[in-house]
RNA sequence: GCUCGGGUGGCGAAACUGGUAGACGCAAGGGACUUAAAAUCCCUUGGGGGGAAACCCCUGUGAGAGUUCGAGCCUCUCCCCGAGCACCA
């Protein structure tokens, strides 16, 4: 009977067996070495998952499994990101339902899960659209309601209309709806927020304390968008106002030519003279039909009013005009500016563009104060201050500080932070996400729904399509709309907004290791013990607002005595893209791989290990299925090596000892720095010595058979039970290595003449100078070079290299 | 424009703190086995040149300069690709 590998079989009966002996379920309440080990958990999209998320989620399957077999209890529950605008517009292109829908999708995507052979703990999957989940999702918004880090303000929002919702400005892409790709528009409505600026500061500061990839704190701190600079207090005394702007560069103060409001300003209205009236009101106008992002994107032309008033700079005590235009943002700053045209490049357009004054401030090493400017000069360091009565000569760096001071000391001026972070709108005028819970009443206004009364179900209604009136769907449904107020018991209206799917996802950390219990939403005790999550491994698109949201969501839960710590997530590393062609797979490319086939033709441990062998994990790559018989072969070897092994045997040889020691080393620390290439390269180093070698030693391939589990998991289930183990080879413990077998005693040294490899001799390991020179100039190729010649000079790195420079 | 990555054989990629560039794998070519093919096994493979051969020489990590005994790695200038941000005062 013919001995060979089926892989359809081996992951058919280990898959049974790890769900019949509970094989990936760790003791929850009692573990002895707790390890959470998070992947971000996917949308359950129509298609099922990609190849992209199969990487992803087999990078952090291999990292989980691999902590396993350091001796860990790892729990790796996985879930479904389920609600949402994605899944309510596909179901409703489709023509169905989405609760009809996710169900659907979510089985499709679970076979799959299995499929692949993640060490999932099937107990403890949650999806966002279970009210059992939705329902702690809403008292998270009441607490925060409660707690006055949730409030309801009218804002000019982005408005999609074609999903005919709002969008927060994170997810508005370059003017256009990023889910979508139409242009958005600006609309007045009322929505809920969440005090995420408060938390602003210490959302930055601790950044440094965590162990995450540097690009993503330094995406994070990006979006953060601290700055230092000073508010500056501008007069209008014709009416007794007075305009504060926020600049980074107080020391181009005496520069301030004109001010900018942005058209929305306050003070617009109360500052605009009548003869300009008719004008600016017309400006107004035209800015507010456009939407908020046409403003920041497209042309760039400078346009702008003068209103017809003055206000006095406090440095020079001059006059200034003030003009309105929409390049100055009422969401940034004070909403006004003081334009310095000299040492600003958008304002010195405005000023060229509407012949208005431009002023030098500073001046570089050899520039004369009456320079003229041809653009604008922007930077500080290295320039001095001129045309600045008293700071004349000072540095510009300088001067930044000890100018607000000075008019701080007048009472026009103090030193202030700026983040370029809003609040985070949560507000969702749509149908499929949890009903935000809040009930509003004439007599007592906006109230929580009492947390006994949660969850506020979601009602199953057919007519689930938003429409242009910015309300949700919901509102349309009277028996649904109204409701008895809380508090009085008086007819009231329930929000029919719902919340936006960042929120559903910015706490689902939490929810995992306490799914059994429906009367708390995690429980204290568990929570104690497996969060914060110990490793989370994650797509860098959500680098930015899933991390901070759950950041932000995890300090107001520890400020209000919910957790014991305030950040959620020890350990994060952003794994790499899987593009198709050079591009992102998505279904409207039309480049989506499903990896189905693959795992069919190839099994679910070759598939794993060739994705795994393309490359870093934190790098990605573009799928081509070219060389995926490359890591069958090396199963197939191994799976005759296994058998082979029955027999025992072969001789170990020295240089063999010493390769299979630095194996075990070299994959562990490979596998621990997820440069999972490089260490199923190292493995297949040690097979391909043990052929060569006609070793069949028990032990090495028993050992070998525990690195690969991670990777092969099915496989190696199967070749470690062949190698008469009766448990799972995941109660085995990563091989232990002896560092000094795992170096050989001899070195091949590499002898440079002039820098040049001219021979390689071989010396004991960590020889003396003395020893290895000798031996290098004994060598008959280097002495072709030195032969005659003086060495002047000789550099010697132990076991590393000799060379000899000759003159 | 700004901020991060990145550019190494035909291809995916290795290269520790500056120390033998191309490990490992794919593909390709040659050979063994076979009636034949697949599979498997063995050999060759950055480019150029020399030698009967073991081997040897030159050259080579996007371009150019620099530091160094020595640079894929460090410094400067430039080009290209990818991602994110984008009138943020």
């Amino acid at each position: 009977m013919p001995d060979s590998y089926r892989p359809d079989e081996v992951e058919a009966r280990w898959q049974a067996r790890w769900a019949e002996r509970g094989t990936n379920q760790p003791d929850l309440d009692h573990p002895a070495r707790p390890f959470y080990n998070l992947m971000m958990f996917p949308y359950p999209s129509a298609e099922g998952l990609h190849v992209g998320n199969m990487f992803a989620f087999t990078g952090s399957d291999v990292y989980g499994r691999f902590k396993r077999l350091q001796g860990y209890d790892v729990f790796e529950p996985i879930g479904y990101d389920a609600f949402g605008i994605h899944s309510e517009n596909y179901a409703i292109k489709v023509g169905l339902h989405p609760a009809d829908l996710i169900p659907r999708n979510i089985a499709n995507f679970r076979r799959q899960l299995e499929r692949i052979g993640g060490m999932f703990d099937w107990r403890h999957a949650l999806s966002t659209t279970d009210p059992d989940y939705y329902k702690w999702t809403q008292w998270i918004f009441v607490q925060l309601l409660k707690a006055g880090k949730a409030y309801k303000k009218k804002a000019g929002v982005n408005w999609c209309p074609t999903c005919k919702t709002v969008l927060a400005n994170e997810q508005v892409e370059g003017g256009l709806c990023e889910r979508c790709k139409t242009p958005v528009e600006q609309r007045f409505l009322e929505q809920w927020f969440f005090r995420i600026t408060e938390y602003a500061d210490r959302l930055l500061r601790n950044l440094d304390t965590l162990d995450w990839s540097d690009t993503t704190r330094t995406a994070q701190r990006n979006w953060l968008g601290r700055s230092e600079g000073g508010e500056l207090v501008f007069e209008v005394p014709a009416i007794g106002e007075s305009i504060t702007v926020f600049t980074t560069r107080p020391d181009t103060v005496f520069g301030a030519t004109f001010m900018v409001l942005a058209p929305e300003h306050p003070l617009v209205a109360k500052l605009t003279a009548p003869e300009q009236r008719a004008e600016v009101e017309a400006y107004v106008t035209a800015a507010a039909g456009r939407d908020l992002v046409s403003r920041k994107v497209g042309e760039r032309e400078k346009t702008g009013v003068f209103i017809g008033a003055h206000a006095v700079n406090p440095a020079t005590g001059r006059p200034v005009p003030v003009w309105i235009a929409d390049y100055v943002l009422m969401e940034y700053g004070t909403g006004a500016i003081m334009a310095v045209p000299g040492h600003d490049e958008r304002d010195f357009e405005f000023a060229t563009k509407f012949g208005l004054d431009i002023v030098r401030v500073l001046a570089g090493e050899g520039e004369s104060a009456g320079a003229s400017l041809e653009h604008a000069v922007v930077e500080a360091d290295g320039f001095r201050m001129v045309n600045s009565g008293r700071f004349d000569g000072m540095p510009a760096e300088e001067a930044k500080r000890a100018i607000t001071e000075w008019l701080a000391g007048q009472g026009r001026g103090r030193p202030v932070v700026q983040f370029r972070l809003h609040d985070w709108c949560i507000s969702r005028q749509r149908y499929w996400g949890p009903p935000i819970p809040v009930i509003y009443c004439d007599a007592c206004g906006a109230v929580p729904v009492p947390e006994q009364d949660l969850p506020v179900l979601l009602p199953a209604i057919e007519d689930f399509r938003p429409d242009d009136s910015g309300l949700s769907p919901l509102a349309r449904h009277e028996e649904w709309y109204f409701a008895p107020c809380p508090t009085c018991g008086k007819r009231g209206r329930r929000e029919t907004d719902v919340s936006d799917t960042f929120l559903d996802s910015a706490w689902y950390y939490l929810r995992y290791p306490s799914t059994e219990f429906h009367d708390r939403p995690f429980d204290p005790a568990r929570t104690r013990t497996w969060c914060p999550v110990t490793a989370y491994i994650g797509g860098n698109e959500h680098a930015v607002l899933h991390l901070l949201y759950s950041r932000f969501l995890a300090m107001v839960l520890h400020d209000l005595g919910h957790l014991d710590f305030e950040e959620p997530f020890t350990r994060f590393r952003a794994h790499g893209l899987i593009v198709k062609d050079g591009a992102k797979m998505s279904k409207s490319r039309g480049n989506v791989v499903i990896p189905d086939d693959y795992i069919a033709q190839w099994g679910a441990d070759t598939f794993r290990m060739y994705l795994m062998f393309l490359g870093p994990l934190q790098e990605g790559g573009d799928f081509r299925d070219a060389g995926i018989n490359g890591p069958r072969r090396f199963l197939d070897r191994v799976w005759v090596l296994v058998r082979e092994a029955e027999d025992g045997g072969g001789e170990i040889r020295r240089d063999l000892v010493t390769r299979w020691h630095a194996t075990k080393k070299k994959c562990a620390e490979d596998i621990e720095g997820l440069h999972y290439n490089t260490a199923i390269a190292a493995m297949m180093e040690l097979v391909n010595h043990m052929r060569e070698a006609g070793c069949r030693d028990r032990q090495m391939v028993a050992d070998l058979i525990v690195m690969l589990a991670p990777f092969a998991p099915h496989f190696s289930e199967e070749c470690w039970e062949r190698l008469g183990h009766a448990g799972s080879v995941f109660e085995a413990r990563w091989p232990a290595w002896d560092d000094a077998l795992a170096v050989s005693d001899q070195v091949e040294l590499p002898v440079q003449v002039n820098g040049k490899t001219r021979s390689r001799v071989h010396v004991p390991r960590n020889a003396t100078e003395q020893a290895a020179v000798a031996a290098a100039q004994a060598d008959p190729a280097v002495r072709r070079f030195t032969a005659g010649k003086e060495v002047r000079k000789v550099i010697y790195v132990a076991n590393r290299l000799v060379n000899l420079v000759i003159g």
